[in-house]
DNA sequence: ACTGGTGACATACGGGCCGTATGTCAAATG
DNA sequence: CATTTGACATACGGCCCGTATGTCACCAGT
């Protein structure tokens, strides 16, 4: 069978993207070496450019991954939450926190914008902002929230909310801005419910 | 008199500022040729570590200058309006409609938090932010906005108009988009009035 | 006016990094 | 078992940044 070939190239792959998160969230984008990072996992840069393409290639997998993990914790903290507003307020604030991961922040937040274009165009279609829209779409429906632009308020929340974290973990004492942050948040965000 | 000496020596400062956001905005700053940027001022990478550094620091002049010029314009939009509250939305709209200029997104939204870090932590101060701060602390000791804190609401108001500008720029047809981002941004607003 | 010094800028050099082209060897196939 | 495929390693060229060194115009003191 052909199934140690394509076993070992995903361990691999793995490591690539492992070693990369590492490299990426430690020294930024564009300080990271592509040869210290694929030696740290055991390999060289003919494995990267094989599996990734060049180096952004690697970038946009990285992404993708930490990306999906955030829609999934986002979805699973909402849930939680008895109606539908409760629960986008709930995701906004488990974004904020989560933006306080400096893996997060430099990758998703600063590197992924710079050097991979608009979020809404990335490969892994930004899977934090797809939940978002999905509630807000939702909530409109069911009148919830006033009748305004799904899209854009999706936009503007998950803008507003991703900016405060950025404003949070640059902050002296994160921990103190962060309840600041996220009470402010709900005020701001009532200028969306309806009436 | 010793004019003759700083007086040419300025004029070059502002060639090479004027050639980096060219520069810049054209390749991205990771992508921008220090050589290729100083040859077009008419000069050498001499010229340009004596006056900056290094890229970083020609980097931080710039968006120093753009980011003047953003507020200066955002100040005397906001000034046009009657209360305080419609300047606040008017400085708010204006900062999104600023950022449809590449130079703008790309130098000061994307650039230069990505490599010069948290924009509240900059040289330049962000005066943006200033402009809306100052705006804000009013408007809440006036008691038209709630009690809410006045950097985290500040925060969170340009976080929300920058990100919906990243949006409308990268969108397919901004000047139909933009109106959309706008009207969205002025109900979201208004959950920070007080009732 | 002349000379010595200062400093703004140019030139030269070294190191590092990325992307590609080429080589190699294990694994899958028949 | 021979062959071929392809995942990965190695080698090479070119670009770019930062620094160290050189040079020349300009200002000051006599």
């Amino acid at each position: 069978m052909a199934a140690r070939r394509i076993e070992t190239m995903e361990k691999n792959r793995a490591a690539l993207i492992a070693a990369a998160r590492k490299a990426f969230a430690e020294k930024g984008y564009a300080a990271a070496s592509m040869d210290d990072l694929t030696a740290a996992a055991g390999l060289t840069r003919g494995a990267l450019y094989h599996n990734f393409g060049d180096k952004r290639g690697l970038l946009a997998a990285v992404v993708g991954q930490i990306d999906t993990e955030m829609a999934t914790r986002a979805k699973e903290i909402g849930a939680r939450e008895a109606t539908g507003w409760d629960a986008l307020l709930a995701e906004a604030e488990a974004y904020i926190e989560m933006a306080l991961n400096p893996e997060v922040r430099r990758i998703v937040l600063l590197d992924g914008p710079a050097f991979l274009g608009d979020p809404s165009q990335w490969p892994s279609q930004d899977s934090c902002l797809q939940v978002t829209l999905t509630a807000v779409t939702r909530l409109i429906a069911e009148g919830v929230m006033k009748p305004v632009d799904p899209e854009a308020a999706a936009r503007l929340l998950s803008g507003a909310a991703l900016n405060a974290a950025l404003w949070v973990a640059a902050s002296e004492d994160p921990p103190a801005v962060l309840p600041r942050a996220a009470a402010t948040f709900r005020e701001l965000a009532t200028g969306l419910l309806a009436e």
